[in-house]
DNA sequence: CGGGATCCGCGTGGATACTG
DNA sequence: CAGTATCCACGCGGATCCCG
């Protein structure tokens, strides 16, 4: 669960399995995330070896976050809340 | 995620997943909540309508707490996610 | 037995402003 | 573009003491 943690954390490494992403996509992606949490998560993130940080050597730079092989161990958990969520949302209209 | 906030919640839906459940069993369920806890969890988890709470009148009283229907809903993410735990735990242990 | 009352610390998150 | 700095608020959790 400790990885999990943080409220939009399983919403980040759900955008991450689809594929590495920049941060500003990340922040399109998930609108109401401020930069400063979302960075907050990432390093996190990192630390517990989900997710791997890579900076592009171009101008303006630019920055890759992609899943580990462990993080993509997460997702199937991630994606059984998510289909709950989902039945939730449903049910109210 | 709401329905899963805080860091027993997973653990005390888990164990009423197996039927229905007095305070003081959930507490040895549970060693390391302190009943301040456990209590807040519950009564919120009652407020979303994840359990239900029964006063039995008997002396000394009881209280038992059953999983809803809408409970029941939420038991299989937990499980996946307990799944990615253990497995975590085999790896390291 | 099944809690409530109080106190206190920490992590998380939002907003805003600023930078290499 | 991809962050960092600062300030503030709130929820969660631990510990202890108390109650019907």
């Amino acid at each position: 669960m400790s990885m999990l943690r943080g409220a939009w954390t399983p919403n980040v490494i759900w955008y991450l399995s689809g594929g590495p992403r920049r941060f500003g996509e990340l922040r399109h992606d998930i609108p109401r995330i401020s930069a400063r949490v979302l960075s907050a998560r990432l390093k996190e993130l990192e630390r517990r070896g989900i997710v791997t940080r890579t900076v592009m050597a171009t101008s303006p730079p630019s920055v890759e976050y992609t899943l580990t092989g462990f993080g993509h161990e997460l997702v199937p958990a991630i994606n059984s809340i998510a289909r709950v969520g989902m039945k939730l949302k449903n049910r109210l209209g």
